[in-house]
DNA sequence: AGCACGCCGACT
DNA sequence: GTCGGCGTGCTC
């Protein structure tokens, strides 16, 4: 008797029973197609075994097992059981949302044979001096297929507009498609484009010297030349027969980024998961992943659950960003996760930042990671920019901008160079007030502000999207003069527009780049020099690099400093190191202006100083003394519903639960959640920390199964380990 | 999560 | 008398 134990995509911990037809057999790692319920559903075999505890007659048969793709690697089950085991979410939902959605139902899948391009016959002869001169990318393909035939990607890392240029030579005829050589290259060549300096060179020996699990913590001002280590590091790691995994947050994860690498590695196999991509070609590249074909892996979040057979190195990039961090279902953080699979397979993974998470920076400083720090900038002429406070507090201000921050501007204008306005705040204005009895335009669905959208003439709710009419008059006392209070970015760039009539102004914003492509397109026209100044949102402060810009100004990062979220500040330094890393490259020294009413705040002191460390150091000392993490460990008890008294019974009726527990556990009051009420839902929760993550971990372990069993009919909860937002 | 079963209120 | 509300419990 056969029976296969198999995860099912359910909110349930258990695994489900089946029996396997006669001569059939599965292994675990399987996907297999089972009845459930009245429906057939697509589940992963975790275990096979001779016996179930079940009655014989309530087992069904497995309809069919899916042979299509490779069973899932046990270390790849292993890793997704101890997600599971450590955020504490159901094994059949973990396993099955760690899948590309293609191969959560039971369509095969196949890998698609990729082909190649080459010169036909016909465009053998063709004479190259007859093609206009100005079709360059035409010219630069058809020079490339001298050496022999091109892949679509290899096509693709040689233009950004090679498709439709290829389209027009299939169809001239010159070119021909053909099946692609299946032979491996087992050499790969890279564009080494600079040497490295000395701290670069011990950077890449410290980690090509290690052939076993360490954890390395690399951190380099910016413009150091972290991804000039990356490329060597991976350069080794393919030359040895490896491959590579590549995090990256994001909104870093641009289609420039994938070329950068294409480009670099010209002979390795290079593939991205995200979700931009959409489920075939997700599908597609994940195939090529855990088949090996794939050497370098570039992705999100998500691909660190990827089959990788001959993972040999994982580097997260920008390790300190929250988007590592899921929000919702498995709220795993994928810079965590991957750091347990480095240590899983005995590989080296390398986290890279210019501005450390406080976590990281303490496990390096404790010995727990290796530190390998970058202090100089790699092109040496380079300077770091000039950071400077401007006092607004006593300073009138028209439009939120001062008198100095103008006269900046003005001055980068006059130079004909690039600046950046930075303001984390879209739309016109936060809120609209009234000026006779102070009313404000709250979200009649929320607890928060709906934002002025000046150019649409609406309200908008930036947490449920609730939009309405801007109205004429005040709504609770019929007076006219309702006024935007603060600022946005629309309403600095409609200022500045008026100032600086004759400069070219862009607006970059989650708003203004909505359509799909157009922050593409902007980008380009940054990198062409056909913007003066740019107004955005921290959309601008990562991505790559503007080589034209010399100023950043940073309208009103004050609110951080006194926000009830206690990484806040951390996140703030992060954010303004980033943007001001943007200002003064390679020849030019750059300046960045950041308005303030706190010019004496060690966070603008360090940040002036460009001395990451001492504000490290500052930050952790209040959080020891505060019991935060990083000297702490956290769990949230999220809730959220209709009724208030429903959402807030159930988080007593836990708390209750967990203090009859008498766990060695701090458990604090059941208090409203930042938004206490977001689309008409009340949100409340619960947070409960101790200073050993095992004992947080048993208390989890005695804790949830008394959360499963109290009555929560009408509302939603969640936990959260390692809680990234309150 | 779905979906069935089950026990009480207003309707052709 | 039935249609349907959603509370409870099960799914291998």
């Amino acid at each position: 008797m056969s029976i296969v134990r198999v995860a099912l995509d359910l909110p349930l911990s258990t695994l489900f029973d089946y029996v396997l037809v006669e001569s059939v057999t599965a292994v675990p790692g399987q996907r297999v197609l089972v009845p459930f319920g009245r429906k057939q559903v697509v589940g992963v075999v975790m275990e096979c075994v001779a016996y179930s505890e079940l009655d014989r007659k309530r087992i069904k048969q497995v309809v069919q097992v899916l042979n299509d793709v490779a069973p899932l690697p046990d270390e790849l089950l292993a890793l997704l059981r101890f997600c599971s085991d450590y955020y504490h979410y159901p094994l059949g939902a973990t396993v099955l949302s760690a899948l590309p959605v293609r191969l959560r139902s039971s369509q095969p899948v196949t890998l698609k044979e990729e082909l190649q391009y080459t010169l036909s016959p016909g465009g053998r002869t063709l004479d190259l001096d007859l093609l206009p001169k100005r079709k360059v990318v035409q010219n630069r393909i058809l020079s490339a297929f001298q050496q022999g035939p091109l892949s679509a990607a290899q096509l693709r890392a040689l233009s950004p507009s090679a498709s439709s240029a290829l389209k027009a030579m299939l169809q001239a005829g010159w070119v021909e498609a053909c099946a692609a050589a299946t032979a491996a290259p087992t050499s790969f060549a890279f564009n080494n484009a600079h040497t490295l300096t000395a701290e670069q060179q011990q950077a890449v020996d410290a980690v090509t010297q290690t052939s076993d699990y360490a954890c390395f913590l690399l951190h380099g001002i910016t413009g150091s030349g972290k991804t000039e280590i990356y490329v060597h590091l991976m350069h080794h790691m393919l030359q040895q027969g490896g491959q590579v995994l590549l995090l990256v947050p994001e909104i870093n994860l641009t289609p420039q980024l994938e070329n950068y690498f294409r480009s670099r590695f010209p002979d390795a196999e290079l593939v991205s998961l995200h979700s931009g991509l959409n489920d075939s070609q997700r599908a597609q590249n994940w195939l090529l992943a855990q088949s090996g074909r794939a050497r370098i892996v570039l992705g999100t979040r998500l691909a660190v659950f990827t089959p990788l057979p001959q993972l040999a190195l994982i580097i997260v990039d920008e390790e300190h960003d929250a988007s590592f961090k899921q929000q919702d279902g498995l709220r795993y953080s994928a810079r965590d996760v991957a750091i347990f699979r480095a240590n899983q397979r005995g590989v080296p993974i390398v986290l890279g930042s210019a501005t450390p998470s406080l976590e990281s920076y303490y496990n390096a400083q404790s010995g727990r990671y290796r530190l390998l720090r970058l202090t100089q900038r790699a092109a040496a002429q380079a300077r770091l920019p000039a950071v400077r406070c401007i006092n607004i507090g006593n300073t009138m201000m028209q439009h939120g901008i001062s008198e100095p921050v103008l006269a900046a501007l003005g001055a980068c204008l006059q130079r004909s160079e690039q600046s950046l306005v930075f303001i984390n705040r879209r739309g016109y204005a936060p809120v609209l007030m009234c000026t006779a009895c102070g009313w404000l335009s709250g979200c009649a669905h929320c607890a928060g502000k709906l934002v002025l959208h000046l150019q649409d003439r609406i309200l908008r709710c930036h947490h449920c999207g609730h939009q309405e009419r801007v109205p004429h008059a005040c709504p609770s006392c019929g007076n006219a003069d309702l006024q935007p209070v603060g600022i946005g970015t629309q309403r600095v760039e409609t200022a500045l527009c008026e100032y600086f009539p004759a400069a070219r102004i862009l607006r970059v914003d989650r708003d203004s780049t909505r359509n799909k492509g157009t922050w593409n397109a902007m980008r380009q026209r940054i990198q062409d020099e056909a913007v003066d100044i740019l107004v955005g949102t921290q959309m601008l402060a990562k991505g790559h690099d503007f080589p034209k810009l010399t100023l950043v100004c940073v309208l009103n990062p004050d609110s951080a400093l006194y926000s009830s979220d206690f990484r806040a500040s951390e996140k703030l330094f992060a954010q303004l190191a980033q943007v001001s890393g943007r200002a003064g490259r390679a020849d030019k020294p750059g300046e960045v202006l950041i308005q303030t009413a706190f010019s004496d705040h060690p966070l603008f002191r360090a940040l002036g100083m460009h001395d990451y460390d001492a504000w490290a150091q500052t930050l952790l000392a209040e959080r020891q003394s505060a019991g935060f993490p990083p000297f702490v460990y956290q769990v949230l008890l999220r809730a959220e519903g209709k009724q208030q008294a429903e959402v807030y019974a159930f988080l007593q009726q836990a708390r209750k639960e967990a203090v009859a527990l008498n766990m060695p556990v701090e458990i604090y009051g059941v208090v409203p959640a930042a938004m206490p009420r977001r689309a008409n839902h009340i949100r409340a929760q619960l947070l409960v920390q101790s200073d050993a993550r095992k004992s947080l971990q048993q208390f989890l372990r005695a804790w949830k199964p008394l959360l499963d069993g109290l009555p929560a009919q009408k509302l939603r909860w969640s936990l959260d380990i390692d809680p990234l937002e309150f």
